[in-house]
RNA sequence: UCCCGAGUAGCUCAGUCGGUAGAGCAGCCGGCUGUUAACCGGCGGGUCGGGGGUUCGAGUCCCUCCUCGGGAGCCA
């Protein structure tokens, strides 16, 4: 029995027998010459099989592949310019290991509620495929830039008590004999505790919003990530999300050419991200936005055609800072060079793809934290711990939060986030 | 929550002026030695989202409910 080789790998082994086990994508048959496309998640191969060249029953069997049917396939890895990718197998034995009828997805379009309802099938397609293998080199690469850059991981809690960035949007549950328990819209206050131990840190999990969005930026359910340096200013915060987010760039480019290619993606729109972005701080948006036309006023914030008129004149993400604190969550730091504003910055991606990060300088000074949760009508009660980090050895800190799926439906080009992530949790989806 | 839009074959859709329902794909049968969403011929396939109303007659017009999609707000 010949040995089993991943069809990534088959270029390796031209010339020599080998197995391939994987599902069946497509078939096609002329009568004396059949092929078919197979998929091991390594990569797609086409075997051939002529007539002449097999014992009548591998010839048979053929004829019962379906799609989705799993296969085992024996023959020689020949080079075949006329076969996709170049390199195909010139099948001598076909063995079904799995049979698969009715496949519902089938070669032809199909409208999106329907494949959502087959969403743990339409993962097999080669654009879901693609789509996966970016969020995972995304990811990777998450982990390798602040690995790299002498940040810790910290895992922050996910069931938390009455506390986050704002009350109306959690998930409610109950715990024990403790009263509800939420789950944690963000983990930043959690990781600022972390920051005071460990310098830099960051956390890297899913979060949890409530609110009732139906747009294609919005899941219920989305994967953030959230770096806080110890002693960084807002402008360090901006450099650093600069650094990140074009290292992240870089590396897909780098190494899923591939997929951004199944994607159909033009890279040379990735290709020009490059640091340093441009900033522009609220007022100047303000200013520029109503030179264009927009009625927005002062003390707003910028709405969703706000931020796309922004971005979308530019080649690279471009930075908002220093909001309305009116405007903004109460734990960033008021601007002590214009008090009516905080020290913030939103990262608005290019293309429309609206804002991917949000980031501050965090109040560091007790009696401003503590009349900002009091103004804000937040139980001052349940911040007693976070206000606790201002009490013993106070310092100056900045982080931010990434949304991954934003990014990953950026670099992929995507038209909507729900393909963005394998299971997405949306208002009116949560199965499968 | 608000504003648009859509529900017809397994899937994607067409269906004119109100007159008993149509195509492509998928499936099944047959043909074809280099296909790339193969192609060619044939066959089967319908609670027209639910309920009510108008009408001799409703997929089509009216009311209502349901489901889904897009957008706004909010945010990553």
């Amino acid at each position: 029995m010949p040995t089993r080789v991943e069809i990534s790998a088959l270029r390796e082994h031209i010339g020599s027998t080998v197995a391939v086990t994987g599902w069946v994508l497509t078939t096609r048959s002329s009568g004396k010459i059949a092929f078919v496309v197979v998929r091991d998640g390594s990569g797609y191969v086409q075997g051939v099989l002529a007539r002449a060249d097999v014992p009548p029953a591998v010839w048979e069997r053929f004829a019962t592949l379906t799609q989705e049917t799993t296969v085992r396939l024996a023959g020689e890895v020949r080079a075949d310019a006329r076969s996709p990718g170049g390199v195909e197998l010139a099948v001598r034995d076909l063995e079904v290991l799995g049979p698969s009828r009715d496949f519902p997805i089938t070669p032809k379009e199909h409208g999106t509620a329907f494949l959502m309802e087959h969403r743990h099938l339409w993962l097999r397609s080669r654009r879901q495929v693609a789509i996966m293998k970016v969020r995972h080199e995304i990811i990777q690469g998450i982990r390798d830039f602040f690995h790299q850059r002498g940040f810790f991981l910290v895992d922050t809690p996910i069931l938390t008590g009455s506390i986050g960035e704002s009350g109306g949007s959690l998930f409610e549950t109950e715990y024990f004999d403790l009263g509800k328990a939420y789950l944690a819209q963000t983990g930043q206050l959690y990781v600022e505790a972390a920051c005071a131990a460990l310098g830099k840190v960051y956390c890297f999990g899913p979060t949890f919003r409530a609110e009732k969005s139906k747009t294609r930026r919005h899941l219920t359910e989305f994967w953030m990530v959230e770096p806080e340096v110890a002693f960084a200013t807002s402008d360090d915060n901006m450099r650093l999300q600069e650094d990140f987010v074009t290292s992240l760039v870089a590396r897909v480019l780098d190494r899923r050419a591939e997929e951004l290619k199944e994607l159909e993606r033009d890279t040379a729109k990735l290709a020009s991200i490059v640091a340093p972005f441009p900033r522009l701080s609220y007022t100047e948006a303000v200013a520029l936005l109503r030179a264009q036309g927009s009625a927005i006023e002062w003390g707003q914030d910028l709405g969703a055609e706000d931020e796309t008129r922004i971005a979308e004149a530019r080649d690279r993400p471009v930075f908002v800072y220093n909001y309305p604190r009116g405007a903004k969550a109460f734990y960033m730091k008021e601007n002590p060079d214009d008090p009516r504003t905080v020290l913030c910055d939103d990262c608005l991606a290019p293309e429309g793809y609206g804002e991917i990060i949000g980031g501050s300088q965090r109040e560091d000074d007790y009696d401003r934290l503590a009349a900002r949760i009091r103004e804000q009508g937040l139980p001052e009660d349940a911040y007693g711990w976070y206000l606790d980090l201002r009490k013993y050895g106070t310092f100056v800190h900045s982080g931010f939060g990434l949304g991954l799926e934003r990014t990953v439906a950026w670099i992929c080009g995507l038209q909507h986030i729900r393909e963005a992530i394998a299971f997405p949790r949306m208002l009116y989806r949560l199965n499968p």
